[in-house]
RNA sequence: GGCGCUAUCGUCUAACGGUUAGGACGGAGCCCUCUCAAGGCUCAAAUACGGGUUCGAUUCCCGUUAGCGCUACCA
């Protein structure tokens, strides 16, 4: 029975990392018909926040993430504690009555005091009997075995054979003089209760897991699997935090920028791992089929983010490629709430209409907000009247252009086919009347009706717009063209 | 400081000892074309360094360097 689970601790917002460590998870439980487990390592009472909470909920929702079975750890402390108690009543734990802070120590140097300690650590039982009932304050420490064994191995399924001398191992804590258990004995204690098979987590946890066996092996049970993930860093080589780097960490953000989430979840499914036969645009259901642990790579992988632009151009080019696979009801209904936030009255016709136009066009979803504007907003913002001028030609040939087509759109052929074929047909006969060159024709009609020369291609949005506003729109490029110069004094 | 992990184009990555070191994003150019986008084609761009092992190392071993992680009564 494969049992894998995803554990974070409700400390900050669901980022790009810890989703992708549930991704993971999550794809080879689906892959393996086996069982995903949320679980939530509250127990630092004093760091965790409900608004953590909703992050991590209000992200997986969004991703369309789901898991079968759920716990809280802290409504699971009697259990940690009994495990914790077990191992004592085993002899394999001590008290240690010492108080210190993080702030004593000196990482710099080799601060051996919490590794070897003597005294506490052979400190006769009556003794250490007698001062834990009178009331003194203790931290339960593992004793690591350093007389019986050189040092504890495990097989990585992703790193390989892993090895660590047991003198390099410090007597880790299993539980605060608060009694509360520690993170290492809560997450093994969990984790040997749920059976879980397999700990798919972050490459940071790589050193812990010398410690995790001797704890699983200290509660009578075969340690689970191990499989360590490199973890995700920032252009700088730093990890990602959101003290340092921002917002461009928190799901949430490729959300509100119009990521879907099929394209994250491809996006970071690429980061540390590779179906290695060059497929990149990938399914959901093409991931679950083809993930796989051999696949991981051993490298940390950059998340290529800068202060202009915060998100990977992969990851956007990734999305413009799924939203190109989305079927065009489909992509309407996706806009109309980025439409809303530009400040758009966009209803589903109208944008059912406008969709297909920018449908290869836009990479993320708020850019309705710079690419359909034009189909929204009445009059056009003000635009300089010489973009109205073509190539080669001046501003002569822009209002004959113009008025040429003008002429051409309001006769009564087009009051009941205003539609591309029609208008290409007859603006190309227009240019040919002109003697001007196509793009010599259609610029300054495309300027005089968007505003500016990129847009969508002229004939559909001519269309879209209906007739009446591309004559409104022609009409008034034509003053703007005419209007005499503005005179000082 | 100690211990652990890692090291291929700018970035993400491929290459179970033998390849002109492949692909993708991004960049540059050309083509197509009503602009943009898309598409097609082309170019620039990498095995950190030094030793081994081997007929032959990106690949295996050692060292150096660098980065990251752990070293806490945080997770």
């Amino acid at each position: 029975m494969l049992r894998v689970r995803f554990a974070p601790s409700p400390t900050g917002y669901l980022h790009i990392g810890s989703a992708r460590t549930f991704i993971f998870n999550w794809l080879y439980a689906r892959r393996n018909g086996g069982t995903m487990i949320l679980r939530i390592d509250d127990t630092d009472v004093e760091r965790n926040t409900q608004e953590s909470l909703d992050s991590i909920y209000e992200g997986l929702e969004w991703l369309d993430l789901s898991w079968d079975e759920f716990y809280r750890q802290s409504e699971r402390g009697d259990l940690h504690r009994k495990a914790a108690e077990a191992i004592f009543a085993k002899g394999l734990a001590y008290r240690d009555f010492r108080t210190f802070t993080f702030e004593d120590l000196d990482l710099s140097k080799a601060d051996v005091h919490a590794k070897f300690n003597p005294e506490m650590r052979e400190m006769p039982k009556v003794e250490s009997d007698m001062r834990a009932a009178a009331g003194e304050p203790f931290v339960l420490r593992f004793r690591v075995p350093r007389e019986s064994r050189a040092d504890v191995t495990f097989h990585d399924l992703v790193y390989g054979a892993q090895s660590k001398a047991t003198a390099d191992i410090e007597d880790f804590a299993l539980l605060r003089s608060s009694g509360v258990p520690t993170y290492h004995m809560a997450s093994c204690a969990d984790d040997a209760d749920l059976k879980i098979s397999h700990i798919i987590r972050g490459q940071d946890h790589l050193s812990n897991t010398f410690k995790h066996v001797l704890i699983f092996e200290a509660l009578g049970i075969e340690p689970p699997n191990f499989a360590h993930l490199p973890l995700l860093i920032a252009p700088d080589g730093s990890k990602l935090s959101k003290r340092k780097h921002g917002p461009v960490v928190s799901v949430t953000t490729y959300r509100d920028a119009g990521f879907l989430p099929q394209a994250f979840v491809n996006f970071v499914c690429l980061l540390g791992w590779s179906p290695k036969d060059n497929r990149e645009v990938m399914s959901r259901q093409e991931l679950i089929d083809s993930f796989s642990l051999e696949g991981i790579n051993h490298s940390n992988a950059t998340v290529n983010f800068t202060e202009q632009d915060p998100f990977d151009p992969k990851a956007v080019w990734l999305n413009s490629q799924h939203i190109r696979a989305v079927p065009v009801e489909q992509l309407a209904e996706q806009l109309l709430p980025f439409a809303a936030e530009a400040g758009f009255a966009a209803d589903r016709a109208k944008m059912l209409q406008v969709t297909p136009l920018i449908h290869e066009r836009i990479q993320l979803l708020r850019d309705v907000k710079t690419w359909a504007d034009i189909f929204f907003l009445d009059p056009l913002p003000p635009y300089d009247k010489a973009e109205l001028i073509p190539q080669k030609g001046d501003a002569a040939m822009a209002t004959t252009v113009l008025e040429k087509a003008r002429q051409v759109l309001a006769t009564a052929d087009f009051t009941a086919d205003f539609t591309h074929d029609a208008l290409d047909a007859a603006l190309r006969a227009a240019a040919a009347d002109l003697r001007v060159k196509t793009g010599q024709m259609f610029q300054p009609i495309r300027v005089a009706v968007c505003g500016r020369k990129v847009a969508p291609p002229l004939f559909e949005t001519l269309e879209v717009l209906g007739r009446e506003t591309t004559l409104k729109r022609i009409d008034q490029a034509l003053q703007m063209l005419t209007a005499p110069p503005r005179t000082e004094n």
